[in-house]
DNA sequence: CATCAAATTAACCATTTGGTTCATTAACCC
DNA sequence: GGGTTAATGAACCAAATGGTTAATTTGATG
């Protein structure tokens, strides 16, 4: 006790903290969110605890009453957020539809998912920068993402047997273009449009990127003369 | 002067600072160098003053006396980052080559440049996630990256003209492709190792990713009937 | 060689920042 | 309904951080 000038402790102090209720759970889920928020506009040392703390209904003491520091903050931002994306990626079937169709839907689906989501693109650039320092800790990630593969192999399999799609590419690296394509179009959007110009981002031209990204990824795993198919029938040359 | 414990201004203090010589261009060449290495591995809120003084030969008094603040300090990290890379390209010849090869080239050489330069692609990540507000205030820039967007389209103009290339495609969109695979293998390395496994990481992996980017651009800019040979008698199907 | 601007240093400072202490209230349980 | 624990708020703190002051030295110039 040091300051001794306020408050002398006697039971007279006016109403500070009155009519306030208990509710965790959503303490912690409104924490999360603006966390999130927080951390994802200006990275982990660029967010300010406080700032969270004062953009949430509840006070910065809670904060570490849950998460312990910024650091466990940040953490469970970054599982959150994966979680959230994959979570976002379930509604998506494609067991009905042919191999190719299938595979060019994954294609769209995912590019306009990361669209949809920059926040999880800017967690994950930031969880870069810091060289997956916290991702290296977690044990649900790889299971949480696991589906991702996944579901690209198994479109790919039923491409092969149907004998559309040529043997020897590897679904991981399949998956890894498809993200490469529907991440830099979001996480570098900025410097792009900055240093060539913004006309890729309109959205025709975006709606255009969708379809040539499409193209881009089909026309890499058809088979020679299903490509040649593929292009004069389903695409313009 | 508020320390008036510390040296009572005597003539006979010992020799706090002797034997220094001037060199501003050198100093302030210093200074760029390890605030560039900071400032990537750290970012722009993460990278400390002191740090990056106390790595220099000088002192912290010299960061501001050449670049104001911190944030002149990034910017002329960032403009230098940028005129540096590009100045690496400068290397490549291309014309002397046919148009398909030279496209081939100018793809591999373009994903290799990326992986030597980690740095260079972590100060972009980092601009990128300051939603490029540093970039929009420089004027060098477009002009420093132009050449960029001009090798692919001379390329391109000139694979149209031998008949090789289909028509209609945008040589600034085709400079965002083969830059979003080279830009993402770096960037997103470390997530994508730890949550997909590393095997896209070795030498080898690389080495065959490399090839498949090039294959991947070449078989979306290739005429069908090009591809097909292309595919046929070039690639591996 | 006196002068003066540029270059450089060491010490200093105000503010911000992540993190804590302590007291108080809400809710649960015999 | 008394006691116990979880939840919460306000004030507080030490350390770190970006930035500054003021003095000192170098080197060029007339």
């Amino acid at each position: 006790m040091k300051n001794s000038e306020v408050e002398t402790g006697s039971p007279v102090k006016a109403n500070p903290r009155q009519g306030w209720k208990q509710n965790p759970e959503s303490v912690k889920a409104d924490i999360l969110r603006v966390a999130t928020k927080e951390i994802s506009d200006y990275g982990l040392s660029g967010s300010r605890i406080n700032v969270i703390a004062a953009k949430c209904k509840t006070s910065k003491r809670m904060i570490y009453y849950y998460f312990g520091d910024k650091e466990g903050l940040y953490r469970a931002v970054l599982e959150a957020t994966y979680r959230s994306i994959r979570e976002g990626e379930k509604d998506l079937y494609l067991d009905h539809l042919p191999p190719i169709e299938a595979m060019e839907s994954l294609v769209e689906f995912t590019f306009r998912h990361h669209r949809r989501h920059p926040d999880f693109i800017r967690i994950i650039m930031i969880e870069n920068i810091h060289q997956g320092e916290y991702l290296k800790h977690s044990d649900t990630i790889k299971e949480v993402n696991a589906p991702a593969i996944n579901r690209v192999e198994v479109i790919y399999r039923r491409g092969l047997e149907a004998g559309y799609f040529r043997e020897g590419i590897s679904p991981l690296e399949l998956h890894w273009f498809i993200s490469a394509l529907s991440f830099f179009n979001v996480s570098n959007r900025a410097s792009f449009s900055l240093v060539f110009g913004d006309s890729l981002n309109s959205e025709e031209s975006q709606e255009l990127l969708t379809t040539h990204v499409k193209e881009m990824i089909l026309r890499f795993i058809l088979k020679p003369e299903h490509t040649c198919k593929y292009i004069g029938v389903r695409l313009t040359a």
